[in-house]
RNA sequence: GCCGGGAUGGCGGAACGGUAGACGCAGGAGACUUAAAAUCUCCCACCUCAUGGGUGUGCGGGUUCGAAUCCCGCUCUCGGCACCA
């Protein structure tokens, strides 16, 4: 598009840079850290500076919380509107392994880019308060906060099998492993012990579980996260190792169905169970010894696989079922795993479709205990009637399950028990970019607490960042960091060389925003305590179980250890929606970048080679073409154009494609909302003679205004912006048609529109005389009065199918809208002949008559 | 398989149980212009023997004077989880 000839039209680029550079100079939006205000915390989730910049997915998100917090401040609140950056991760060091360039420039230059992005948008952020997770003012906090979860005894080491990704060499978190293979690059994984830091996020389980009712978040996230925690209820049960056997031992397992004990004909360990060696006869050593080692070699992926046949071998020996006091014989499986419970299950096949494929696979017993299916079939999984269960008998499920356990108690044989999924958090990453654990080792290989006053422990500089393959970071090939002293007893003693994983800078910044630049305590308590929780957080559903439940659970801690003022951190949660793009593929199914692309109707032509291109709307990546740079919708419409279509595409919550045609949409409206103020003329920009001062407003202006302060203040307290910004586009078109434009009607106006569009707002609102800045400008009142018309047009229905309307007074009575509507010709015409067997009038709506007849 | 969302014109999307399709994009017609761009005005679900009538919110039922909306049963689709005993 190109913007017209005549001046002064609408030119955003003629003022937005300006007004971004007047509200930096005069720190129009630096919040106070305590005020008589309400306060109102609105939070973005922490961005990633990647090197790539910006594309129009991330400004979604930050213009719906900018909006919120351009109205909140207008409405008179104390807002506190941070951004900062979380910057120690794995692409920083993945270029530098390749390029040698230190981590600290690569992210020094990704953060200006992002800076210099998201200024450009305008945003009212208090850049005082921006916050740096690989500044050692900054990580100094993380690592005292890691300080008292070790203090606390929820940080421990553990020699624990974990994700090795060779490619990468580092260990993942399994929330890092998707389908077998790591969340960053796409590597495979295997499984591997190795030393390790974890978290005993597990102590928190039911806290993280419980506390989530009262949290206003998606109920979509708050269901991740429970089915991530994964809480269980059940039963432990003890199994008796047959006494033939020669071998004194009890086998424990869980089972959230003690209701089907008598139905347990086999047992079924994980292969890296304890006690199988103990358990395997002579015969079958070498066939247990070849399931087990084929199995430690599986990845995840192949492992988990469901489609997959089951396998496992025989052990040789028996167990007896404690209720039946049968022998029933031990099994190796892969299907049990040595994560969850007690590593060992009673296989029930009439009852679980797992043990069911097993059972007949090896041709072992099933047995119907719960009646209801047909087990000879598939598994009944479902509630029933216990059957062959002794004097349980006829005990419906639920009933049986507590009567059971309550027996199983009574006779020692088990209890009740609880188990998650949930499993501790592998906390530690051999990886250079990250925050060092303030831990050191003693000679005899035990873990020493670093005192609080030797904070930060900053990173040495090193020559070579590439992980050694070994399983440690590179931090271990720097001798002169790793030795040194303990600071209290002199003694000689070696730096822990793992680093922190990303998460834990992002479990607290939230925190740190209140009192940023505070070199005595993490933050001020009477600050914490005026500013949290968070009101509003903003940000991508990707972050549903990782970030989020990391974060509430280090406020927990910090909870229980009396620094913060609430038990949760962020009290309303919003996800926005992801940002599809057009992406184009040819014949033989390669993606064509868009710039080669021309469409023209509903065709998408290859500007090359003339040919006709498959249409897909996809996630935006490079490797599709199909990513949509703010910078180039910036420089063509402006800021605030981008910012309008962002929330106008549709609800920000959905999933919706960019259509950059629709931008033009969005310019044209504020282009107009522009020559409302100033007209099409050839000199400088002067304000319209149209608009007056002495105007009187007629009064469907004033009714249209009243209702469009209404819906706009409603729909932005409801994050409805596209239907926010609907109604600012009906109440332009009739402004724009006016002879006089009322000066109090245009600033109302400009008011309502400059959360959404600032920069206009405020150039606006100066051209029509307003003072410095609109920002704290109070958000204009509506009258309920005057939100409602006169005269309604009712629509008249003959047996509900719409027949015509007509207008009424909106408070005249039922009896003269019934006589009124019945006289129209063209209701007339369907009630010839007919009786009227019922009239119902819902008032300012609607009449429908029922005839019969 | 389990848990969540969705499905409305050519497209993005609006609609307290009450006139389905607001607002915008694309398209069409016109005005202005030497012309184009920009701007402005109007049209724009489908069918039809058009001043009217009929059909329409993924499919099939139901409740109601009245259903895109509520209930029951499906289909398709997008996210997430997935051998968790």
């Amino acid at each position: 598009m190109t913007i017209g000839e005549k001046m002064p039209g609408y030119e955003p680029s003629s003022f937005e840079p300006k007004w971004q550079e007047f509200w930096e100079t005069h720190k129009t939006f630096k919040t106070e850290d305590i005020s008589e205000k309400p306060k109102y915390y609105i939070l973005d989730m922490f961005p990633y500076p990647s090197g790539t910049g910006l594309h129009v997915g991330h400004p979604e998100g930050y213009t719906a919380s900018d909006i919120f917090s351009r109205y909140k401040r207008m409405k008179g609140f104390n807002v506190l509107h941070p951004i900062g950056w979380d910057a120690f991760g794995l692409p920083a060091e993945q270029f530098a392994v390749k390029s040698g360039t230190h981590p600290a420039a690569t992210t020094q230059r990704n953060i200006e880019t992002f800076k210099r992005q998201i200024k450009s948008l305008g945003f009212s952020y208090d850049w005082d308060r921006e916050v740096n997770t690989t500044d050692p003012k900054y990580f100094k906090w993380t690592q005292w906060i890691f300080l008292q979860l070790y203090n606390r005894g929820l940080a421990y080491v553990a020699e624990a099998p974990v994700n090795w990704c060779p490619e990468l060499g580092t260990v993942l978190a399994n929330e890092e492993v998707i389908d077998g293979r790591s969340e960053v690059g796409g590597f495979a994984v295997v499984r591997k012990p190795m030393r390790q830091w974890m978290l005993r996020i597990t102590a928190y389980a039911d806290r993280l579980l419980e506390d989530l009712e009262d949290l206003d978040w998606p109920e979509k996230i708050k269901a991740m996260q429970r089915n991530w925690i994964g809480k269980s209820l059940g039963a432990e049960v003890d199994f008796l190792v047959d006494p033939q056997s020669g071998v004194h031992a009890k086998l424990r397992v869980f089972t959230t169905r003690p209701d089907t004990l008598w139905g347990a004909t086999f047992m079924v360990l994980s292969p890296e169970h304890s006690l199988v060696e103990a358990l395997t006869t002579q015969e079958q050593k070498a066939a247990v010894a070849a399931y087990q080692e084929a199995t430690a070699s599986k990845s995840d992926l192949e492992r988990t696989d469901l489609s997959k046949d089951k396998s496992g071998v025989f052990l040789g020996s028996y167990a007896i079922n404690p209720v039946t006091d049968e022998k029933i014989p031990i099994w190796i499986a892969d299907y049990v795993l040595a994560s969850y419970g007690t590593g060992a299950i009673m296989s029930v096949p009439g009852h679980d479709q797992r043990d069911w494929e097993f059972a007949k696979k090896f041709g072992l017993e099933i047995r119907e205990v719960i009646s209801g299916g047909d087990v000879l079939q598939e598994a009944f999984a479902g509630e029933g009637v216990l059957v062959n269960s002794a004097r349980f008998d006829g005990l419906p499920t639920d009933l049986a399950k507590t009567r059971v356990t309550e027996w199983l108690e009574a006779e020692g044989l088990g209890k009740g028990a609880i188990n998650y999924k949930l499993r501790d958090w592998l906390f530690s990453r051999q990886r250079y970019w990250g925050e060092p654990f303030p831990i050191v080792w003693d000679a005899e290989g035990n873990p020493l607490a670093l005192p609080e006053e030797m904070l930060p422990i900053e990173l040495p500089q090193v020559s070579v960042y590439k992980p050694s393959g070994t399983g440690e970071s590179p931090l271990a090939s720097v001798p002169e960091w790793v030795n040194t002293t303990h600071p209290e007893s002199g003694a000689p003693v070696t730096r822990e060389t793992n680093t922190m994983p990303q998460w834990a800078g992002s479990c607290w910044y939230y925190l740190r925003y209140i009192d940023p630049n505070n070199d005595q305590v993490a933050w001020d308590p009477a600050k914490e305590k005026y500013w949290m929780p968070v009101d509003f957080y903003i940000g991508g559903a990707e972050h549903a179980v990782l970030h989020l439940l990391y974060a509430r659970f280090w406020h927990k801690v910090l909870f229980d250890c009396g620094v913060v003022s609430t038990k949760e951190p962020f009290q309303k949660l919003f996800n926005q929606g992801m940002i599809l793009g057009f992406a184009y593929k040819d014949k033989g199914g390669n993606y064509i970048h868009a710039d080669k692309v021309t469409k023209s109707e509903d065709k998408a032509i290859h500007k090359e080679t003339g040919e006709t291109l498959e249409i897909l709307i996809e996630k935006m990546s490079k490797s599709r073409g199909n990513v949509v740079n703010p910078d180039d919708v910036v420089s063509q419409y402006g800021a605030d154009s981008l910012r309008l279509y962002e929330m106008f595409m549709g609800p920000l919550a959905a999933t919706k494609p960019w259509d950059s045609d629709g931008v033009s949409g969005v310019y044209r409206f504020l282009a107009r909302s522009w020559r409302l103020v100033v007209p099409q003329g050839d000199g400088e920009v002067v304000v319209s003679d149209k608009i007056r001062n002495d105007a009187t407003i007629d009064d469907e202006t004033l009714r249209l205004l009243h209702k469009t302060i209404k819906k706009v203040t409603l729909d932005i307290e409801g994050l409805a912006f596209n239907t926010a910004i609907s109604q600012l586009m009906v109440c332009l078109n009739h402004l724009s048609k006016l002879e006089v434009v009322p000066a109090q009607a245009a600033r109302t106006f400009v008011l309502l529109l400059s959360p959404f569009a600032p920069h206009l707002g405020e150039e606006l609102w100066h051209l029509l005389g307003g003072a410095d800045t609109l920002a704290y400008t109070p958000w204009p009142e509506y009258d309920e009065a005057l939100c409602v018309d006169d005269m309604v047009t009712v629509a008249v229905q003959i047996m509900g199918k719409t027949r015509t309307t007509f207008d009424v007074p909106r408070d005249a009575d039922q009896e003269f809208v019934l006589a009124a509507a019945k006289e129209l010709p063209a209701v007339q015409k369907h009630l010839e002949g007919k009786t009227i067997r019922k009239a119902i009038y819902v008032p300012g709506r609607i009449v429908n008559f029922v005839v019969g007849g």
